[in-house]
RNA sequence: GGGCGCAUAGUUUAAUGGUAAAACGUCGCAUUCACAUUGCGAAGACCCUAGGUUCGAUUCCUAGUGCGCCCACCA
């Protein structure tokens, strides 16, 4: 063993040593009778490259299954990833551009070959840096939300939906993408706060000199309005409500109306009404019976106005409205006004609501059943204040537009194959549907329901709470039992992490410099349980680096010691030293804490945990005394005994955190090996309550705390250790060390790093 | 507008109803020892502000401020 670990010389090797072992696959376990543990992926993006939330997200999910796996269940980690629709249509577009070439020109058909070109070409790549983390995933298991198996699963799930008449097509208003000429759902619009104007319209009443004045931020919409609403509270306009109004430019005649959406303090406190162009006054327009009147088509031009309208573009629309507005004399104001206008999630342009046939799936009683279930504890929130947050989220649900008017993703079975599934319609069904749903395989019966979904807090709704449901829709019973929410990875300021900004951290950089295992311990030092987001540190990682350095020289040192000594047939551990109890004591203290740590989420904290055991418990304290032990025939057998059983159980402790290095040691060591078998499938420690020794912790923390005084007094007056024990010798009377015994520990612990 | 989280050393984070711990950084000291990716030591914190509960608050409560995030039909 060098000096020095270097992981670059290891982890490869490492992973294709696991990997050929078979043991990624639970069909592979030794122990075949055990209880399952599985847990599916949250499956990234086939467009995606690793981030810092990906390296985080997937560390959790590998410690969780390394150490199932160790404690005999029969673990399955189920990889693959989702052919993002809308996202992975704008990569290849965009790589088309290049060619002067659009989707248009190739085609559909041509169009999707080139996907699926893409998908072949780039796809795994992805995958691939799981790998370089470690991960340990059972590959033979890999799906895709586009494979054969899976488009079968949309089918059934949509002919399911249709037949329990749950499953629409309507004509409502919906946001729309001019962009990427697609619908969306209400979770996929991001809301960016902008500045922008907000004009002051008045609107002649008929058959009088007054106007109502109104408020808008988007007067090219008034050429679709049918009514004004007022709050039926206000007085201002009371005596208003009944009368017609006449919409300027257009001289449409539309009702004042009365309904309690309005706000009396917002604006002018009367309200153009569009139903067809915005969520809120469709709503409306339902209540009162009102015309929906489109007049801003999917390519973002004006229709159904007149000649000097129809064809132009929103923007261009909206100039000529105000420059109309201002020549009848019918503009009041123009006010700064900085709102939340509602973009695409995927492409970022500003999304148009407007009306559409679209398919839709009704979800109140889907979302009842997830309640229930919540209620239940059948599936468990950690940390537990996102129960609330989902079921907020659940009461207060709409139905789903799960049409998408892109080429590439499932097709919508009645539709003759011109429009698409959400890409979350086929994510909904990732727990079942990997295992192999519709059909009734055997994987689907041990496997599912899994144990926990890891994932980041966005997506809780869009795809968490939508996995919940289909679960219990088309399962039965809910998709996994608990759902762990990670903390979000910020960026050193505090502020998102995010590539257009420049301010994110690629982990394969960090793999590159401080290795794998230092990327991942780095990063789980970092987190709290509890914590909804973490500043990442790189500092961290330097720790870590050193930290697993550490470990390496302490095995090192242990390797040294048993190759002095090879007689490893300690029958009993008798005479045993103070030291010999408190390290004993304190490891299985330590078993029994990282146990319940681990199983409880409590990943950081484990780790920190470890980290200060090994390194200021077991290296500086037990490896130091171990040295003089090992000087005495009569200690040092124990002694060895105890350093060997000792990192085998700290490696066993550490492996699930950092499996490389682990299993690299685990190797190396001779005489450790356990029927020559593998780390990654070494039994888990248990507990040995008999070795459990408060009194000894107690006796060697008081010797503990006398050494590190004298090392203190030794340091203000500058003095050796020889003139401490000289000096004690001289003058009885004024002796420092009274006790013998102490003089003579300490005279053994100056052939140590204890005090030198 | 509603909700959630956070605020502690220069920095990133712990803990705690009895004035606080670690890592990195800083400053000393050590060096043939498994490890300089090391060991030992030191300096460094009015624990965000104002009230309240309490014998006592950094900790519990209320309000405020700042930062981050989520939800919402402010047109």
């Amino acid at each position: 063993m060098e000096s020095a670990y270097e992981p670059k010389k290891y982890e490869s090797k490492i992973y294709k040593l696991w990997e050929e072992s078979g043991f990624f696959n639970p069909d592979n376990l030794p122990n075949q009778d055990g209880p399952a543990y599985s847990i599916m992926i949250a499956p990234p993006n086939i467009t995606g490259s690793l981030h810092m939330g990906h390296a985080l997200e997937n560390t959790i999910s590998d410690i969780l299954i390394r150490h199932y796996r160790m404690k005999g269940f029969k673990t399955l980690w189920l990889p693959g990833t989702d052919h993002a629709g809308i996202a992975t249509q704008n990569v290849v577009e965009k790589d088309l551009k290049k060619q002067n070439l659009t989707r248009i020109d190739l085609g559909k058909e041509k169009f999707l070959e080139k996907i699926w070109e893409w998908r072949k070409k780039y796809g795994d790549i992805i995958l691939n840096q799981l790998k370089q983390l470690g991960c340990s995933l059972d590959w033979s298991r890999t799906r895709f939300t586009m494979d054969e198996n899976y488009q079968a699963a949309v089918k059934k799930a949509f002919e399911h939906y249709l037949e329990k008449g749950m499953i629409y097509q309507g004509e409502k208003v919906i946001n729309w993408c001019i962009k990427d000429q697609t619908a969306l759902s209400d979770l996929e619009l991001e809301y960016v706060e902008e500045k922008g104007k907000l004009w002051h319209i008045k609107y002649p009443i008929k058959d009088s000199n007054d106007f109502v004045e109104v408020a808008t931020t988007r007067p090219e919409t008034m050429l679709g309005d049918t009514a004004v609403a007022v709050n039926p509270d206000d007085l201002r306009y009371k005596k208003l409500i009944g009368k017609t109004v006449i919409v300027p430019i257009i001289n449409r005649e539309v009702l004042i109306i009365a309904d309690q959406m309005v706000d009396k303090d917002f604006g002018t406190g009367a309200v153009k009404i569009t139903p067809a162009h915005d969520m809120a006054d469709s709503d409306t327009g339902e209540r009162h019976n009102l015309k929906f009147i489109k007049v801003i088509n999917e390519v973002g031009k004006i229709i159904n106005v007149n000649d000097e309208f129809n064809g132009k573009k929103i923007i261009e629309a909206r100039e000529l409205v105000i420059s109309k507005l201002k020549e009848l004399g019918l503009l009041v104001k123009e006010e700064e006004i900085t709102h939340n206008v509602a973009k695409c999630y995927r492409c970022g342009s500003t999304v148009e609501p407007m009306l559409s046939k679209q398919w839709f799936l009704k979800t109140k009683l889907l979302a009842e059943k997830v309640l229930t279930a919540i209620e239940k504890n059948e599936v468990v929130y950690k940390p537990e204040r996102w129960k609330k947050i989902a079921e907020e989220w659940l009461k207060n649900i709409r139905d789903w537009c799960v049409s998408r008017q892109i080429w590439w993703g499932h097709n919508i079975p009645m539709e003759g194959n011109s429009n698409t599934f959400d890409t979350w319609f086929s994510s909904a069904l990732w727990p079942f549907a990997t295992l192999g749903w519709p059909k009734q395989t055997e994987d689907l019966k041990k496997f599912y329901p899994s144990n926990v979904i890891t994932s980041a807090r966005d997506i809780l709704h869009l795809w968490i709470s939508r996995m919940i449901f289909s679960g219990i829709e088309f399962m039965g019973e809910v998709p996994f039992k608990e759902v762990y929410i990670h903390p979000t990875i910020l960026a050193l300021d505090g502020k998102r992490m995010s590539k257009s900004l420049g301010t994110g951290i690629d982990p394969l950089v960090l793999i590159e410099k401080y290795g794998a295992d230092a990327t991942r311990f780095g990063l789980i030092l970092q987190i709290n349980h509890d914590q909804q987001a973490v500043r990442f540190d790189e500092r961290s990682l330097i720790s870590s680096k050193n930290f697993i350095n550490k470990l390496w020289n302490v095995s090192r040192f242990i390797q040294m010691k048993c190759e002095e000594n090879k007689s490893d047939s300690i029958s009993s551990l008798k005479p045993i030293t103070l030291a010999d109890q408190w390290i004993l004591s304190r490891i299985n203290r330590l078993t029994d804490s990282i146990t319940k740590k681990i199983e409880k989420y409590e990943l950081g904290e484990a780790a920190k945990e470890l980290y200060e055991f090994t390194w200021h418990e077991f290296a500086d304290w037990y490896l130091e005394i171990s040295k003089f032990q090992n000087e005495n025939p009569e200690t040092q057998n124990n002694t060895v005994f105890i350093l060997k059983s000792s990192i085998l159980n700290l490696l066993k402790l550490l492996h699930p955190f950092i499996p490389f290095v682990t299993e690299e040691i685990y190797g190396q060591l001779t005489g450790l090996k356990q029927n020559n078998d593998l780390l990654i499938i070494a039994e888990w420690s248990k507990v040995d309550e008999k070795l459990i020794n408060q009194t000894a912790e107690e006796e060697f923390e008081k010797i503990k705390n006398l050494i590190i005084k004298i090392r203190n007094w030794k340091m203000e007056q500058k003095i050796t250790f020889k003139e401490i024990v000289d000096y004690n010798s001289e003058s009885e009377d004024k002796a420092i060390l009274t006790k013998p015994e102490i003089k003579d520990l300490i005279e053994k612990l100056t052939k140590t790093k204890l005090i030198s």
